[in-house]
RNA sequence: GCCGACGUAGCUUAGCUGGUAGAGCAGUCGAUUCGUAAUCGACAGGUCAUCAGUUCGAAUCUGAUCGUCGGCUCCA
């Protein structure tokens, strides 16, 4: 559920036609994004082993399995793997059993070496034709790596650079695979382990190519480690923003309306009015300007920003009474640049910045639907800055602030990332190794000055300019990458956008796109699965629900309500969303359902604080503030709304 | 899009190898007036995702469509 198989939210405004080849949806991003932490060597290892192991397993439930690869990997282990059936998910169990049964054997992992030659013969005789592949690779190229020119140094069995003449195998049991190793000593090292699920995969990660069964299993070197993940794994699925989205009342999908098309209640819409409202006011100051376009457009538009070509296939297309092409937009910035290139610009103008929350709508691929986080209709807190090259580090830096403004009362820690290009690759970028090595250096300029603490990626910059990526850490340590500042000197000049210099002479503008909370549909996934649903007050759409006892507290509890929501300040962030229940139910069963909605504040009355003008304080994690008057309520909650506080668990 | 699993009332779900749908919660009505996570009872709610087909008969079998879920970049 939570994993880190999906690439980074790239060109949050510009499509990559460098996604690669695997591209699924160019919005490509939209899950927890962590980069594979290099794994200790040791477990590693026994993952790996663990790996052979259920191979083994499977080999003799099956004989006729054929084996693609089998790594280790975060939290596991899989193997890909070939079978004249398909898999279910009582037959993890068998394998199961059967790898313990394997495992208590003790069996030792033999390592072996022969010729390369000799070793395609063997793994022909044993019918294992993607092994033979592997050889053959490794026989030309000394490498299995996929990508063509690689420069894997780390395949191993390399006497050259050019091919491996020689080979090693690991044998357990009756299973023999071909295997740089290490793997531990014998079965009885391989730690706590489960099997997982079963998914398909292509060979190779290619769609042309066959399509194999993989086995995901995960293995720790203990039980309670094993558990802990287990435990994990279970809480991110009560926390699935899915289902508490449902039980919440935030949003729901119609079938309809059709699949990755969100509607969002009242509920969930005043939460992102709050999120809308909470950025405004740090961008507002900060010179931002808002602005709105239409959401269609000519398809001319992206035939001279020139993603026309490369992305129509993923755009919905409109038609109208007349011959021309619309489509609807999959992102703003081409509209953007039309405004600026309303009239004549002089530097005095600059920057302009120019924002607007709305939507975008690409044609994603069904499969790869999921929730909020992965959807077709998308809302981008988008912005941009048109500048002169001089001012580029200044807003940048601006921009940054109000990152570090927007995240602080959230509590997810945020760590930075330059983006970089890779200049072993210069032909999937644009502009020259000086372009490159100059708008990095700007970047770099800017997280100097901003003092931060920041990591390196080289192939991670669009493929026009380098960017610096924030990454938010959740409750439950997930990585998401939300915000992002990224250079454009390309779009400028596919429009010919300018200004008129102090000098008198047309100059080019910088643009800089930017989001700060990346698109409300997944920051709101975020951050349900953050808080569990049980926002601060700050975001609760109900922040809190008058509780009377009995019918005769009717009266006292609607004065009461009357007075928090009279004490409510004129902005939408400073109203009080108080709600009474009337329902004529017991004051347990009210206050279960208060629970369950998870509201930060149930306040019963019944004789008692009629008669002394109080409200008796329940948190919503069963915490009893007692009685406290009215007034004294209604500055808690206004200090807490202030402050954006997030406590109240 | 591809592979697999799945779709029964608003929600959670029972329904064995085909004989014509059962519950809890939510809802409505009535009784209860309650001190910190479910008061009791009655009623209502389903062309079993949709559309075709097989069959005397389909929630159950087959196919298509729509939708949901797990995957489809981890490289011996």
């Amino acid at each position: 559920m939570c994993n880190n198989k999906t690439p980074g939210w790239r060109d949050f405004c510009f499509y990559n036609p460098l996604s690669g080849p695997t591209k699924r949806g160019f919005f490509m991003s939209m899950k927890a994004e962590e980069k594979q932490e290099a794994l200790p060597e040791d477990l590693e290892r026994m993952r790996h082993s663990t790996a052979h192991l259920m191979a083994a397993a499977v080999q003799a439930l099956w004989p006729d399995a054929k084996f693609g690869v089998g790594p280790a990997v975060k939290n596991g282990f899989y193997y890909d793997i070939d079978l004249p059936v398909t898999l279910t998910p009582a037959d993890l169990g068998k394998i199961e059993q059967k790898m313990r049964e394997l495992k208590n054997k003790k069996l030792p992992y033999e390592r072996m070496e022969m010729p390369i030659d000799a070793a395609i013969e063997e793994m022909g005789q044993r019918n294992q034709p993607f092994k033979v592949e592997l050889l053959n690779l490794l026989k030309e190229k000394g490498s299995t790596a996929v990508a063509k020119e690689t420069g894997d140094d780390d395949a191993v069995g390399v006497d050259d650079s050019s091919g491996a003449s020689q080979v090693s195998f690991y044998k357990t049991g009756d299973f023999v695979d071909l295997c740089r190793g290490p793997h531990v000593k014998n079965t009885s090292e391989v730690g706590a382990f489960k099997l997982m699920n079963i998914a398909g995969a292509y060979w190779r990660g290619n769609e042309k190519n066959k399509q194999l069964q993989r086995l995901y299993g995960a293995a720790f070197r203990t039980k309670e480690e094993l558990d802990t993940y287990l435990w994990q794994l279970e809480e991110a699925k009560k926390r699935d923003h899915r289902k508490l989205g449902q039980e919440l009342d935030l949003f729901t999908f119609s079938d309809l309306v059709g699949a990755g098309l969100p509607l969002f209640t009242p509920r969930g819409t005043l939460l992102r009015r709050l999120l809308e409202d909470f950025l405004q006011s740090l961008q507002e100051p900060a010179g931002y300007q808002r602005v709105v376009i239409p959401h269609i457009t000519k398809s001319d538009l992206y035939k001279v920003s020139g993603h026309w070509d490369k992305f129509k296939e993923d755009l919905f297309h409109v038609t109208g009474k007349s011959e021309e092409e619309f489509c609807i937009k999959p992102m703003n910035c081409p509209h953007h640049t039309q405004i600026y290139a309303s009239r004549k610009r002089s530097y005095r103008e600059l920057p302009m910045r120019l924002s607007e929350a709305t939507a975008v709508y690409r044609d994603e691929l069904p499969g790869t639907l999921q929730g909020l986080s992965r959807v077709r209709m998308i809302t981008q807190d988008d912005a941009h800055v048109f500048c002169t090259p001089e001012q580029v580090v200044d807003e940048a830096l601006k921009i940054y602030d109000i990152v570090e403004k927007f995240y602080a009362p959230f509590n997810m820690k945020l760590s930075v990332r330059l983006s970089l290009w890779d200049p072993k690759h210069p032909e999937n970028y644009l502009g020259t190794p000086e372009f490159w090595e100059q708008t990095q250096e700007i970047l770099r300029n800017v997280l100097r000055t901003k003092g931060a603490e920041w990591f390196e990626e080289e192939g991670e910059a669009a493929f026009y300019a380098p960017k610096i990526d924030f990454t938010a850490r959740d409750a439950l340590d997930r990585a998401w990458q939300l915000a992002t500042i990224q250079l454009d000197y390309n779009l400028p000049e596919r429009f010919d956008l300018k200004y008129v210099a102090p000098d008198g002479h047309e100059a080019r503008p910088v643009m800089l796109h930017r989001a700060i909370l990346g698109s409300f549909e997944r920051f709101l996934s975020v951050i349900i699965e953050h808080y569990a649903g049980a926002f601060p007050a700050w975001l609760a759409p109900v922040q809190a629900i008058v509780i009377p006892i009995a019918d005769r507290h009717f009266d006292y509890a609607s004065q009461v309500l009357m007075q928090i929501q009279g004490a409510s300040g004129a902005t939408l962030t400073s109203t009080f969303r108080v709600e009474l229940d009337e329902a004529r139910e017991s004051m347990q069963k009210k206050i279960r359902n208060a629970q369950l909605l998870k509201i930060p504040y149930m306040l019963v009355v019944g004789d008692k604080e009629a008669e002394n003008a109080t409200v008796s304080v329940r948190l919503r994690n069963g915490t009893d503030l007692g009685s406290m008057p009215v007034a004294a309520f209604i500055d808690r909650l206004r200090n807490e709304v202030k402050n954006r506080a997030d406590n109240n668990a």
